[in-house]
DNA sequence: CGCTCGGTTGAGTGAATTCAAGGGCTGTGG
DNA sequence: CCACAGCCCTTGAATTCACTCAACCGAGCG
């Protein structure tokens, strides 16, 4: 429905047919044949978000599910005291939603500008027992999910703010080099979507302790602050050290 | 291979044809039809573990799935100093291993006496494409073990050393009782699986912290300890009220 | 009997939190 | 154009919760 009203006007990359669509070789759809590709493109529809703009309510029932076309989505818990755990990010290309479950179990917020592309959650559910090539990724996506948040848990229970902070840079810092493997060269820019809140909210600490293990990685020449927004990676490998992480190269991400 | 050197004498409640298998309506194979349980049978062996013994390590290569038969088998992560954090604990009907993936991205050691139904890994893998009820059964408790997963990821980077013992029991507790939802009278005695020295590892603690909540929840008459690994509940209320979530009844377990 | 292992408890420390203040940027309105 | 408010971020000082270090207890076992 690209002819809602929107907040911004919009004719982004992603919003035509399923064929040229950029991330469809990574999402849920990656598997489906033209034909099936035919069938999504007659169900799904678009829709937009601006940053801070609730997509699902935790306890709430969904309606839809979908994939994220443009934009970051934060998961999060929230305590009845107001104590705030994130347990996801979502980048484009990744599945937003529950399937099979009525109620949703978190809170998915846009992060930036968020286009997602949704299907009812019905309708989806009854193509996956259609499309087993649409089941097969989606399990395929959900294990990788599964792993992801497991080790997610690890820098949750047993890292040093030091080392959340690392660990996190050095994730997004792969994902801008263009989602390559190994080569990370020195001197790469990562733009953090998230405020320090958010960063906050993700690894399990304080506002301030974030900023201060910020300042403590610039302090110490690892990393450099173009504005509080953008970080200049200027030591990879010993930004890898202060993660905590063995070696380099084996991370799920 | 019921008939392989086994650690103990066994012919416990399940390792023979599945059609009388106890788990089987909670496990992978729960929608499988008949013919299709002929195949597993045909395909399946068991295999025990004595409490202690690795049955997976993290990084090396794995070459079976399957599901848990009997016994408790703990997943974990240690970082090269040692650190250790469990990031799941599998009971019977439980999947156990990593299908679509050669190598293991998490040490999965017994507890107990662990007995596994395993399939060889690329078989299973084979299977699921052939048979639609096992890979949605698969897909549907990998989606589960997602969310539960998450809803730790909020314990163990939120709760307090308190919240999380008292987490860890309600949770316990309500699958001791009878697996059954809200119903959960006071003096339930629950059997702890777990050495203190394990549980620190779940909850992202040290041994001498849960020893300390345990002796504060008895001071407080919230819970008795029988032996060090037998706890009843006196007071469910006040352990969920302990726990930090709200209320009772809308826990994923 | 003495050892080990799992568990408890106490004392002191420390890392991250809480509380508090201030700086810089942006957008708005006078 | 400047003044001001609000937001995001940083930094300092004090506090606290969980950790580390250490001693001790009881049960099981060679």
């Amino acid at each position: 429905m690209t002819a809602n009203p929107i907040f911004r006007v919009v004719e982004g990359p992603a919003s035509g047919r399923c064929e040229q669509c950029g991330i469809r070789k990574k999402a849920v759809c990656a598997y489906c044949s033209t034909p099936e590709l035919v069938l999504l493109d007659a169900m799904k529809s678009y829709k937009d978000f601006a940053p801070g703009e609730e997509i699902a309510a935790a306890g709430e029932e969904t309606t839809h599910v979908g994939t994220v076309v443009e934009g970051v989505v934060s998961l999060s818990k929230t305590m009845i005291d107001g104590r705030r755990q994130m347990v996801g990010l979502l980048f484009p290309s990744d599945f937003i939603g529950r399937p099979f479950r009525a109620i949703a179990p978190f809170d998915a917020v846009a992060v930036t500008h968020v286009r997602v592309c949704r299907f009812k959650r019905k309708s989806f559910e009854s193509l996956c027992e259609e499309s087993p090539n649409l089941e097969k990724r989606l399990l395929e996506m959900t294990l990788d999910e599964l792993d992801a948040s497991r080790e997610w848990m690890l820098l949750l229970g047993r890292k040093s703010a030091r080392e959340k902070l690392a660990s996190f840079l050095a994730i997004l810092a792969r994902r801008a080099a263009g989602l390559a493997d190994k080569p990370l060269a020195n001197g790469v820019t990562v733009e953090l979507a998230l405020t320090r809140e958010q960063m906050s909210e993700y690894l399990g600490l304080t506002i301030e302790t974030v900023s201060r293990q910020f300042s403590q990685l610039k302090r110490e020449g690892v990393i450099a602050l173009k504005s509080a927004r953008e970080v200049a990676i200027l030591d990879f490998a010993r930004l890898l050290d202060a993660s905590g992480d063995e070696s380099d190269g084996d991370a799920l991400y």
